[in-house]
RNA sequence: GGGCGGUUAGCUCAGUUGGUUAGAGCGUUGCGUUGACAUCGCAAAGGUCGUAGGUUCGAGUCCUAUACCGCCCACCA
């Protein structure tokens, strides 16, 4: 009965390139645009043109394709729109690796403008892999509009952005501590910093006082910062140092005469109670040093190697810089004692070199104008971010947060967009390069050399991308977007940023709702990492397994926020049940085959048929509940469930034999085999976009060539990744009616099979039963066809009795071939015992639907925010809902 | 120092308006294959849902405390 012209099993190697090509050539990745109806728009969160496929970029391209294809489905207008981010840093020092490999020469060597352009060389020629990849695991992005951070257009929106700010006096140009990078030598933001735990030594040591014998013992990790002190701080009520204030101490080896100031930040519990100030090098005392006035001595040059204020040290690096003026203090008897201690050390996020908090000039953006806004629209709801929790992690880094240094000292990036006069010093910035400068009319300007922090660009993403600042018509068309999907750990470098920036510039929310998935990881919890060798490839797992099968994984073996530990054997069962849906779809042809004409006159549903209907528009339901609230895993779950422990275990063997009851029957049996696959497929499109085409695409064929009338309703569309989304239609009181009288069909085979695996009977045995229906006698009597071809009994020797004689003490004995089944389950007293619970259930549901309607009648629904309102009157209505449920559940128990 | 997440079967994880007997995959045990599928079917074993209290007719789910693991933020030298 099978279609044998499909291979036993999947294929999926033969099919996904081909319906990718075939998808994209149709056109179907594109929006068609209809002013009528408010589109559903992604940006994709542009990849590093460097990259190279991992799982995270698998994980956000399989819930974005989803969300994607969800919406294409309902019809609305949808884009996904990719792109891809030049990556300032790590584009660089790719390059740079790149040449000094193959030609064995610096960037300094060929200089900017070659350089720049070596770059811009290397993105052509591999700058494509990465979106080929995203091709590969099925993502449905409009590549017509796709992107890259430093073309034309996002070039000029960057410096559009720029000007703006810099015209608001959102953007400064200043001298203040920062994050230096020594291996990059460029300043790098607050975020790109990460903090390690590691042991360390914390040297204490005496500071003279001068003309006298006297010194104040103090502490530090960093002896070298020594060198660059102007002060030593003591709490203002310190006794034992109060005498002190205001003296001067001379700074170990070089003899600088710094003074001792008071400051209450100064811990005295601490070390030994007094601190060394080097407002050059410690953030903290950076912020003392501007409290008192101190000088600012920088000790470093910028590769971290000791400049001339190192005095005897200068040129050494920092590290033996530090153990040199160490053993100089010891040999000038001015140490104290060396003990180990844990700190926290400041590393690069790239490269994770330790990096060196100095005093330097550079570009910021001034935060505080543009967080307010941002904290805003996530405080009243304009934004929503799924998972919740999350709001709160972005409130705090919000309302804490400090200025953005921005530029950059690379090459590769959007150059700042200022000009320096050589005559009267003063800074030009436009939105075309000026030839003059705007102060003095002086020509003897030159650009500055620093290029935007990488994520400027990226924060003008998702407006940036469709054409702003032109008016263009993907602006008015597209903007803002819909949903902002990423990994939580860009919220701040990426989603607070594109906030803020799409609320300045456009004076509208770039998305309504942020969507943060997990962070990928290995079995066991740790962080994936190719030198940590456990770095899992997606593309061998997609080459054995298949893509839908990593999709459906990735989507269902987690839930919003929360990483996920990869799990190959985990993919391997996703590879099985992509099988099993190949094989149902054989079955299912097959059945069309067979099929013949529509009959004049169509028999009614069976109890199986009614059943299945019931448990899918149930599935469908609760499928539509679960997208509205972005619970896609769990959904997922669902569908797989149904498909397999429903659909495919129960009612493909009960259709089996319903193929040979009767043309009639052969017929409307097939119908239903159809449209329930139909909407499985439909269902789980968005997950598994292969295999469900493919087979939705045989389906679909078979059906028409048979002209037997078989088709959904509406009929077939051209393509599965364009057919309609199944709506939830209400539940019926036969769906219940079907649900609990087949359930009891089914407890009655699975309990019958038990006994038969109990008492060792080979499946394949038939044997005689009887069975105590109690109340059930006629419904079973009506299926006892069922009973004896799922449980495998003689027909013949199948009793059915209303109650058995007695029910021997010594359970159920299997006289050769005979089982007596009493099924307590099905009998009277689980229907007394679920009614009283339904009861249960009924009152509770009534009191608390009285409680709200009362309290929405009051004077609540005026003095409550209206979010809150709503909210309760949602509860109200869900509340009905359940109790209209019960009630139909109720009475299908009878 | 502040905040968040996790703790559920041997392993990896689901379980969001509190509600029947807490689920899945893998693994384990027994049985089974000529007609969709061994990438399969049937059945079974396996859980004091971290711990201790509390709210409730009812708690894996809500509240309080606590232990362990992990993460994020933070200027203790």
């Amino acid at each position: 009965m099978s279609d044998f012209s499909l291979p036993k099993t999947y294929d999926f190697h033969a099919v996904e390139q081909r319906l990718y090509a075939w998808w994209d050539s149709q056109g179907y990745f594109r929006p068609k645009v209809d002013p009528s109806q408010r589109p559903f728009v992604i940006s994709m969160p542009p990849p590093n043109v460097t990259g190279e496929l991992h799982l995270g970029h698998a994980m956000f391209v399989a819930m974005e394709d989803l969300m994607t294809r969800y919406h294409r489905m309902r019809g609305v207008p949808t884009l996904w729109l990719p792109g891809s981010d030049h990556a300032g840093i790590a584009t660089q020092l790719q390059v740079e690796k790149e040449l000094l490999r193959t030609e064995e020469v610096t960037r300094e060597e060929i200089g900017r403008e070659a350089f720049v352009a070596r770059t811009w060389e290397w993105k052509r020629k591999y700058g494509g892999i990465i979106t080929q990849q995203l091709r590969r695991l099925g993502a449905s992005c409009d590549w017509s509009r796709e992107r890259f951070t430093l073309d034309d257009g996002l070039s000029r929106a960057v410096r559009e952005a720029f000007v703006r700010l810099y015209e608001k006096g959102l953007i400064y140009r200043g001298t203040y501590l920062i994050n230096w990078s020594p291996g990059l030598r460029t300043a790098v933001s607050d975020l790109e910093v990460e903090y390690s735990e590691e042991q360390g030594t914390l040297y204490t040591f005496k500071y003279p006082l001068a003309g006298s014998d006297e010194f104040i013992p103090v502490a530090t990790t960093r002896p070298e910062t020594i060198l660059g002190d102007t002060a030593v701080a003591v709490h203002p009520e310190d006794e034992r140092y109060r005498h002190l204030i205001g003296k001067t101490c001379l700074v170990p080896i070089l003899n600088r005469p710094i003074p001792v100031i008071e400051d209450a930040y100064v811990d005295r519990e601490f070390g030994t109670g007094a601190l060394k100030i080097t407002p050059g090098h410690d953030p903290a005392d950076y912020e003392i040093g501007q409290r008192h006035g101190l000088p600012i001595v920088n000790v470093l040059h910028p590769d971290a190697t000791m400049n001339e204020n190192a005095g005897p040290y200068a040129g050494l690096d920092r590290y033996d810089c530090r153990e040199r003026i160490w053993k100089d203090m010891q040999t000038a008897g001015l140490t104290i004692r060396t003990e180990p201690y844990t700190m926290q050390v400041p590393r690069s996020q790239r490269g994770g070199e330790i990096v060196e908090p100095l005093v330097s000039t550079q570009w910021f953006v001034r935060m505080k104008p543009l967080s307010e806004p941002a904290l805003n629209v996530v405080r009243d709801g304009r934004i929503r971010i799924v998972p919740e929790r999350f709001t709160k992690v972005y409130f705090n880094w919000l309302e804490n947060i400090r200025d953005w240094c921005i530029s950059r000292q690379l090459w590769w990036g959007h150059r700042i967009p200022a000009w320096h006069c050589a005559d009267c010093t003063k800074i030009t910035v436009a939105r075309t390069d000026p030839d003059r400068c705007a102060h003095c009319g002086s020509s003897r300007i030159e650009q500055d050399p620093d290029v935007l922090d990488t994520w400027f660009s990226s924060g003008l993403w998702p407006f940036s991308t469709l054409g702003w600042p032109e008016d263009t018509p993907d602006l008015r068309a597209f903007y803002p977007t819909s949903v902002m999907e990423t990994g939580y750990d860009i919220l701040f470098f990426w989603v607070a940023r594109m906030i803020m920036m799409g609320l300045e510039f456009t004076g509208r929310e770039p998305f309504h709702t942020v969507y943060l998935h997990g962070l990928i990881r290995d079995e066991r919890g740790r962080k994936m990492s190719k030198t940590l060798g456990n770095f899992i490839d997606p593309l061998v797992v997609m080459d054995e397994f298949g893509t839908d099968a990593l999709r459906f994984y990735l989507l269902t073996s987690s839930t919003p926020g929360n990483d996920i530990n990869v799990s190959v054997d985990r993919v391997e069962a996703n590879r099985n049940f992509a099988n099993k849906l190949w094989n149902a779809g054989r079955l299912v042809l097959g059945a069309v085959e067979r099929a013949g004409a529509q009959p004049d006159r169509q028999p009614p549903p069976t109890l199986a048929d009614r059943w299945i209907r019931a448990r899918l528009s149930a599935l469908v339901r609760e499928v539509g509940r679960l997208f509205e609230g972005y619970q896609f895993g769990e959904a997922g779950r669902q569908i797989y469930e149904f498909f397999w422990a429903e659909y495919a275990d129960w009612y493909l063997e009960i259709a089996k034999l319903q193929l040979d009851e009767s043309p009639e029957r052969a017929w409307s049996t097939a119908k239903h085999m159809v449209e329930i696959l139909d909407t499985c497929l439909r269902l789980l499109h968005p997950y598994t976009p292969f295999v469900t085409e493919e087979l939705w695409g045989k389906v679909r064929g078979a059906c028409l060539a048979r002209q037997a009338r078989l088709q959904p309703e509406g009929g077939w569309e051209e393509a599965l990744i364009v057919a309609r989304w199944p709506e939830a239609a209400e539940a019926t009181e036969d769906e219940a009616v079907a649900q609990v009288s087949f359930g009891k069909v089914m407890d009655i085979i699975k309990a019958i099979r038990n006994v038969r695996s109990e008492k060792g009977v080979e499946p394949s045995r038939r044997i005689a039963a009887e069975v105590s229906a109690g109340a059930d006698q006629a419904l079973l009597e009506e299926h006892r066809g069922l009973l004896s071809h799922l449980a495998r009994l003689d027909p013949q020797r199948l009793t059915i009795a209303g109650r058995l004689p007695a029910p021997p003490k010594e359970a159920l004995p299997l006289v050769v071939g005979t089982i007596e089944v009493y099924l307590p389950l099905t009998g009277m007293v689980d229907v007394v015992a679920e009614g009283k619970r339904l009861d249960g259930e009924m009152a509770q549901a009534a009191t608390q639907i009285a409680r709200l309607e009362e309290l929405l009648a009051g004077p609540f629904k005026d003095r409550a925010p209206a979010d809150v309102v709503a909210k309760e009157r949602a509860k109200l209505e869900a509340l009905r809902a359940t109790r209209q449920k019960l009630e139909m559940n109720r009475k299908a128990l009878g």
